[in-house]
RNA sequence: CGGGCUGUGGCGCAGCUUGGUUAGCGCGCUUGACUGGGGGUCAAGAGGUCCCGGGUUCAAAUCCCGGCAGCCCGACCA
């Protein structure tokens, strides 16, 4: 590939050199796992299915978690933690959650060199364990809401794993409430859904979603109603980024949640659970990438911006160095690359590959004029600047990149998403996208002939894309269709 | 659990059909020089239980038998 400076990228000499990445992803386009593996995101664990997160991938987590966090902290909800290992008995104690979770469950049988007297599960989410805890604080209506989130790592022992979008173990943030009414609880779930998970997708990672509710087919196990996050990747499959689940009262019917109410009288309060996962680093990569590698949004990128010392220089080096501390000092993440004793062109394609928004390349010719290139990742352009614009000009940049992240993956789920009138022509259209179809026209014998052509119902939504009013059974919602990762 | 396939330096592979010198190649790695504005060039070098066990043979990476491991497709799913 030639750049529009004439000169060339090195990327396609090494076709397909996953290299540090065994991708049990191959189905993957291309350039995901060369992606994946050329930003040095994850490695496949020793056990199938588990993951290892490298440094870069590890920092855009971080970078997602604080996001999130704040939001979280802003819906008034505080962190804590709890326990690892679960009762085997404690999950059994809500019929469709355990029916829903056993296939998938990493069991305990040993420890301290003796076989238990009961075993303990790998938590594959911690309502169980949450909710037991809740029933010993709960007692009065002054106690609620209650609301806690918790991250932490989770197990599921998921048939096939793919890198990023379902490993056995998965980082998470996990949300757990308890109201005194059933609409204070739908309420709380749709502002975690819109608030937190929309907001920070859209907003911060630019990849536009397609929230809805889940039919009862595809509902979280033991949920009343599951509110979703649904994107669309690169290749046109669906992913599922965030889900939001209003429990009812079945957890605290099951665990002997029980309130007293203003007026003295015993109730069973209403719940909310609601998390996103580690898949979220897989979505930007699949929402962003190109055939050069990763693309971030500032907010969530490792660093910023690059500055990348061309030749080992006196005052290159120093010309550097204060455009470092420059960029410091308004605020952004900068790092220094002055490893000469690897080549340009290597350096360079490295950091292209992190997906770092902006590069600062400065040399000898550089400062011969008192300039220096600035090289805008996500549109892979070059721009000669005025040492004196640098940061004005950088500032600009980086203020724009999240939008044309976003206006882009827009225009990709918009020339992808089509409305149709009936169930197959649904199955034609989501074949490559998603398709628009009323849901009376596919019911519940329609999931069923989806589900043998690789598609499924990703959510319902209302005609004009709204989220569906507090009576399920609109006769005028429409779904979306789709194939998904 | 069904259906495909693969095990050969760190990674990716060739060699196997038709057994035969010292098991090759690319990438990576080490050292040096020249370089350095998109994975640069040249030279020298290190690195192997050819998955394991048994068999056939003068001779096995190669043929036969038996194990083991892993990958892909489907079912399950944040």
């Amino acid at each position: 590939m030639i750049l529009d400076d004439g000169s060339a990228t090195g990327l396609e000499r090494t076709p397909g050199s996953a290299g540090t990445l065994t991708a049990r992803s191959s189905d993957f386009p291309q350039w995901y796992q060369e992606v994946i593996a050329g930003a040095e995101l994850a490695d496949n664990g020793p056990v199938r299915g588990t993951m290892v997160i490298r440094p870069w991938g590890y920092a855009i987590w971080e970078h997602l978690q604080a996001e999130l966090d704040a939001r979280i902290k802003d819906a008034g909800v505080e962190n804590a933690y709890f326990p690892l290992l679960i009762p085997q008995s404690f999950l059994e104690l809500e019929a469709r959650h355990v029916e829903g979770f056993s296939p998938e469950l990493a069991v305990v049988t040993h420890g301290g060199g003796r076989r238990l007297e009961e075993p303990a599960v790998v938590r594959p989410t911690s309502e169980t364990v949450i909710n037991h805890y809740f029933a010993k604080w709960v007692h009065s209506h002054r106690d609620l809401p209650m609301m806690v989130n918790q991250w932490a790592n989770v197990v599921r022992w998921e048939l096939r794993p793919r890198l990023f979008l379902r490993t056995t173990e998965f980082l998470w943030q996990e949300g757990h409430t308890v109201h005194a009414t059933s609409e204070e609880a739908r309420e709380f779930a749709l502002r975690i859904l819109t608030g937190v998970y929309l907001e920070t997708m859209e907003g911060v990672a630019g990849i536009p979603v397609l929230a809805g509710h889940k039919t009862a087919r595809e509902r979280f196990a033991g949920a009343e109603q599951t509110w979703t996050c649904e994107g669309m990747m690169g290749d046109g499959k669906a992913l599922q980024m965030g889900t939001s689940h209003e429990l009812g009262q079945n957890f605290a019917r099951a665990f002997g949640i029980q309130f007293s109410d203003a007026s003295g009288q015993l109730q069973y309060p209403w719940q909310t659970s609601w998390g996103v996962s580690t898949r979220l680093v897989g979505a930007l990569v699949m929402a962003h990438g190109d055939d050069y590698g990763l693309r971030l949004p500032p907010a969530l990128a490792p660093s910023e911006v690059v500055v990348l010392v061309v030749r080992d220089d006196e005052a290159v080096r120093r010309a550097a160095g204060s455009l470092v501390e420059g960029l410091r000092a308004s605020g952004r993440r900068v790092r220094v690359d002055d490893r000469t004793s690897s080549g340009f062109g290597r350096r360079s394609v490295e950091w292209e590959r992190k997906g770092v928004p902006v590069r600062i390349e400065v040399g000898p010719r550089d400062l011969a004029e008192q300039s220096v290139t600035v090289v805008v990742r996500h549109r892979r352009t070059k721009h000669r600047v005025g040492v004196d614009e640098v940061l004005g000009f950088v500032s600009r940049v980086l203020d724009q990149v999240t939008t044309d992240l976003r206006a882009e993956a827009e225009e990709a789920l918009r020339s992808r998403t089509v409305d149709v009138p009936d169930l197959d022509a649904a199955i034609e259209a989501a074949a490559s996208g998603l398709a628009l179809v009323p849901w009376a026209a596919i019911g519940l014998g329609g999931e069923e002939r989806l589900a043998s052509q690789g598609l499924s119902v990703r959510c319902l939504r209302r005609e004009d894309g709204g989220l569906a009013g507090p009576s399920d059974e609109d006769t005028s919602l429409v779904a979306v269709v789709g194939r998904a990762y």
